[in-house]
DNA sequence: TTTTAACACTAACGTTAGTTAGTGTATTTT
DNA sequence: AAAATACACTAACTAACGTTAGTGTTAAAA
């Protein structure tokens, strides 16, 4: 059958890993399966081993891909010395971007993460968890600042990440808006709930 | 092993579909087993095909009592005499209530309509869109009378539903604000969001 | 050019899956 | 009490799965 075609500065295992991004998120991690993935590549399911251990393999490194891009955002933001709005403004323009442009391996890592093995599951969950009570954090600051509405932090960090998952659909829909008037139409209406007038 | 027991007013079967709801939802339906369902209901796999076609159609009951609840609800309150944003509330309390009182069933609908098989999943996917558009006329018609901001309905929809399929998290958190203050927050930030001030 | 390493192949293994067939036993109906 | 129905059981089938072993071939390194 030929080998993988590799473009330039990535490796077969990359390609495998982002075709591999897109079955799952079609099929969902558990109804993909390693030969239809193999068909995808253009080889046969055995010759995946030669570049990856393991199914679950790739859904790890696909999950914590994504997870350490938003830490490392998060590091970033935080310490800027901007309102808590416009930290929230800036967070959420960057997961939505994410969710436009690298939406197969987002939507897997948010979507999949149950189907990981010990001691990733876990790794990824406190993961998880600590980011969203550092965007609280960032949310109950502005309240006490009176730039934001007071409400619970914990379910506005809910309505603001499930809101973002939703580009999903917009991902699917016939007539789509722009990624720019999403973006713009999202924080809008997100931002709008949470200001303080 | 013992016949399945039953309370009353509910079937075997309802027994069934309702375990199954809370598997499917714990493990996903693919990587949910019949032989674990038998486990759980109490029975050997095979028992289980007495009272049910097939997998599927576990998953099929399941989906379309969801929806199927939902479509009615909209037929009632489009019929009412009030505001768009006063309609685009009670959905909403509508579907945040659905989501607390019924989670195993409106999750596994919301996750795993995926796995339906045709000509079932056409059927739901068709069924879901009109939603939808349902709930964009309504909100188009709030900004036509000037209730609501000038967005993107479509985009104000996909907010909407998946801010409320958040409340999966709310189910998992450890420290859980009261289902009542939940549905408060989450009215307040979305209709918030929405209203023309 | 020779050697080595990368990588694709075929074949097959052990598991687990959903489901069916056939049989026996409780429960309900007559 | 007899007949019919509901339902649980054991056993097994077929299909599909992830993965390994072993072999050949092509590209890269020496």
């Amino acid at each position: 059958m030929g080998r993988i075609k590799t473009e330039d500065n990535t490796s077969r295992k990359d390609v495998i890993i982002q075709k591999a991004a897109t079955l799952f998120k079609e099929k969902g991690f558990k109804a993909a399966s390693m030969r239809e993935l193999a068909d995808i590549v253009g080889v046969e399911a055995a010759s995946l081993y030669n570049h990856i251990k393991s199914k679950n393999e790739l859904l790890n490194i696909i999950c914590f891909d994504v997870a350490n891009r938003y830490i490392q955002k998060m590091d970033e933001i935080e310490s800027e010395k901007i309102s808590s709005l416009e930290k929230l403004s800036k967070l959420l323009r960057y997961h939505i971007n994410g969710m436009i442009n690298h939406f197969d391996e987002v939507y897997v890592s948010d979507r999949e993460w149950k189907h990981l093995d010990n001691p990733y599951l876990s790794n990824l969950q406190t993961q998880r968890r600590n980011y969203r009570k550092r965007i609280a954090a960032i949310i109950e600051d502005g309240i006490k600042k009176k730039e934001i509405k007071k409400i619970d932090a914990p379910t506005a960090v809910l309505i603001m990440l499930h809101a973002i998952s939703g580009i999903e659909s917009w991902h699917r829909s016939k007539q789509k808006i722009s990624g720019k008037e999403l973006e713009e139409n999202m924080i809008t209406i997100l931002i709008g709930g949470l200001k303080n007038k």
